[in-house]
DNA sequence: CAAATTTTCACCCTGGCGGGGTATTGAAAT
DNA sequence: ATTTCAATACCCCGCCAGGGTGAAAATTTG
């Protein structure tokens, strides 16, 4: 284990050749430090607890665990690391699941390394970096499962306080919970709900509920 | 109009001092060339008719039409044209609708006109370039309504008759009407209800509402 | 067949929710 | 300066929702 500083890489990566290779890479960009090099996801809860990573390079086709499943065991556990998948191969299944379960970033093997250190570095920075034809596969798998929500889009137009206590709503809270969380009277609360009702041509708050999960109102 | 050679771009932007700086860009790169540049989206169909453009880069904020209403027109009638949208705003409502409407890209005004080029040329090639915020904004878009293969949940096995209610408090059901809709008593509602509220580890209907909506139950 | 589960129905009670008002304040728009 | 509207707050009333308990058919399962 070395000393590290600046943002903290971990690899996964089969491929010797390769991850020798980003290791490399890593560690010659100021900034940037590999904290563990890993050829499979074997003791994965203990290899990320001991390199302590910002950001985790993942190979998705990987003997054992695949790079998906750990993706996924990783954003479970740990929320705040970056994903930044990498792979040779871009089918919307893979892309799919990849994202589904949590990852940052998608690009390719074939990305040229100074390409990566800005990935890594877009990732660290709360971007999602996709290399060009990735993020068209994203925007076609959106287009693909969205028009089920897309529907009737009319032009709810609800105040700053009332989307407020919309978003607390949806989060199931009660009107009495709402009160003493915002810091305001019950009654007021309920006027506040009231008014959302009418707004949203509902008259009750599953319906509000709902409607603001599927219009994204919150 | 001018003789137009290489990838044509037309332009919609109300501000004319943008409109015309990206003119100036598109027109000063080799291989592009701007075929039409417009301050808004009247007469939208004579206008890409008669400009025949490849890429429209797309302004959201227009007077008259709105930049997702004239993407949805255009994407409708001219499938290979493709839409490279920007906009000031990156706000979660705006990106989704975009993307719907068959956006190919999503990029903020404030990219330096060097970065917007090789967008016009990767949407060109099949690409979908997006700031990396958009990107990361798509992909949390996506997570939020893909989790229908997330199969990590807990033990959510409703019976069917319980997904049957389940889906009729979605719809926004009181339970009496639940009740008449499914010939049954309304105390029967209330038992299976119940027991749905156990099973989610929920205690209202909003709860439940918001699970099943989030979690895909029906 | 017996056991377990699902589905069905019933009653009581408390409290929160939905609908109807009314009213004051301050900020923004005209 | 006047109007408009968002935000705040309170009242009453009725009813439905939520919780507990119990139990009997029907169906699936072992």
């Amino acid at each position: 284990m070395q000393y590290c500083v600046g943002t903290k890489v971990a690899i996964f990566e089969d491929n010797k050749l390769l991850r020798d290779g980003f290791e490399a890479i890593c560690n010659g960009t100021p900034g940037l430090s590999c904290c563990g090099a890993y050829a499979d996801s074997n003791s994965l809860i203990h290899k990320i607890e001991r390199s302590n990573p910002d950001v985790v390079l993942m190979d998705i086709e990987m003997p054992g665990i695949d790079g998906i499943t750990a993706t996924r065991i990783i954003t479970a556990r740990w929320p705040d690391i970056k994903i930044l998948i990498q792979t040779v191969f871009e089918d919307d299944d893979k892309i799919f699941n990849a994202i589904c379960a949590g990852a940052s970033g998608y690009i390719l093997k074939s990305t040229p390394p100074a390409k990566m250190v800005e990935a890594i570095y877009e990732v660290q920075n709360g971007g999602s970096p996709m290399t060009p034809n990735i993020a068209n596969r994203v925007l076609r798998l959106f287009q693909q499962f969205a028009p089920a929500v897309s529907t009737d889009n009319e032009n709810y137009i609800l105040s700053s306080r009332e989307k407020e206590v919309l978003a607390l709503m949806v989060e199931g809270n009660s009107f009495h919970n709402i009160a003493s969380t915002l810091f305001l009277s019950y009654e007021t609360i309920r006027t506040h709900v009231k008014r959302i009702y009418k707004k949203l041509h509902v008259a009750s708050a599953s319906e509000a509920v709902a409607k603001a999960i599927r219009q994204r109102l919150v």
